[in-house]
DNA sequence: CTTGCATTAGACCGACCGGTCAACTATACT
DNA sequence: AGTATAGTTGACCGGTCGGTCTAATGCAAG
């Protein structure tokens, strides 16, 4: 009941910043282990293996991410397509102030890890997938409700907001092979414009 | 001036195919002498390192692209327009016969090691950029001369030549992440209505 | 035939990888 | 106080990593 320990937190919370900021395989067990200041056997004593270290990191940070500053953006009491312009500056002030700390671009965990990884390990790719699922839901909530208050012409929302995600996410993309937050500044205002209309023939 | 030697070329060949289906870190020089069928001496007579060698991948995987069916996509000879159309049905078709032999998207490589390796690399950083750069002024040229006749309104075409890109990347990661290519078939119709307006203001 | 260079073979290097283990300590419950 | 359990230590494992080195080849020009 108690919990006065903390190792788990300080190992996940190390190793979030450094999978965020690298790579799954360049990152170590070792590393964590001296960055938490710990040893390897209380890694494996809370931790059954690597990727189940990555299991929890991408749990947790979905969990920052969907409490944190997208839930600020999909403020329900925001004009529901400005919540999307919201979304787009969090994002630019995050890449920028990652980068003033690190000298680099981290871009998205969720889509650094999915690239990485996906051919290599389906439940982590399955993981992955869930997690970009729900970001579309995000999104296409708030199109049915600009939908709804006739903000927008009717638009297939499903497709929409799964095309929004992918922009997003190269948006972020180029950004980080550009070393530069500024593009997620230049190319964001077409976000909201995207569409996939209702497939009404046939 | 003999060529009967083909060693380099069967070390960059194995290469291209084991970094694009896994990725840079994943796979091991040893692993790329032995399905080439020579010995380490061998490959560091030709390559000074790992990552001169994924230079060279990009190299020969940009030319190859430029060369192949990217030039058939921009074929001059087609509306503009309707090329990104056949670029979209070439990616979706090469993803998916990907899958067929391997069982899993292996997605665009340059996108795959951007976001791998961005952090921790500049020059090859550098270099990912650079092929991204030449892709934006593909889109762009298009764009372009779509304008010049008129069968658009005109538009920043540098900008949304790289919103294109983008969001090209972008379809390709959640392909990729799903592990379906029906995701590039069904997201790809909106890529060509991706617009970013001339900034006349001010 | 010889010299010289490009290529290849394969043993070898230290460092590090993810992961295991037995022993020890701290804590909580009875 | 006694016992069980959770947490921690740090040495240790086999294997692989990127990379080096020396010696042996293949081959071409003189």
């Amino acid at each position: 009941m108690s919990n006065t320990n903390d190792t788990r937190e300080r190992i996940v919370k190390v190793a979030k910043s450094r999978f965020h900021n690298r790579s799954y395989a360049d990152v170590g067990i070792k590393e964590i282990c001296d960055m938490a200041s710990i040893q390897k056997g209380s890694f494996y004593h809370f931790f059954p293996s690597k990727r189940d270290l990555v299991l929890a990191v991408i749990d947790e940070f979905a969990a920052d991410w969907a409490y944190g500053f997208v839930a600020e953006a999909f403020d329900p009491s925001l004009p529901p397509m400005e919540r999307i312009d919201y979304l787009i500056d969090a994002a630019y002030f995050w890449q920028r102030s990652s980068k003033e700390l690190n000298g680099h671009i981290p871009g998205c965990l969720f889509g650094n890890l999915a690239l990485e990884i996906s051919t290599q390990d389906d439940i982590l790719r399955a993981k992955l997938n869930a997690v970009f699922s729900s970001a579309k839901q995000r999104f296409k909530g708030t199109l049915d409700e600009a939908i709804e208050q006739g903000v927008i012409t009717p638009l297939d929302s499903e497709l929409t907001a799964e095309a929004m995600l992918a922009y997003l996410e190269g948006m972020i993309l180029l950004a980080k092979a550009e070393n530069d937050p500024e593009v997620i500044y230049r190319l964001g205002s077409a976000l909201k414009n995207i569409r996939i209309e209702l497939n009404t023939l046939i």
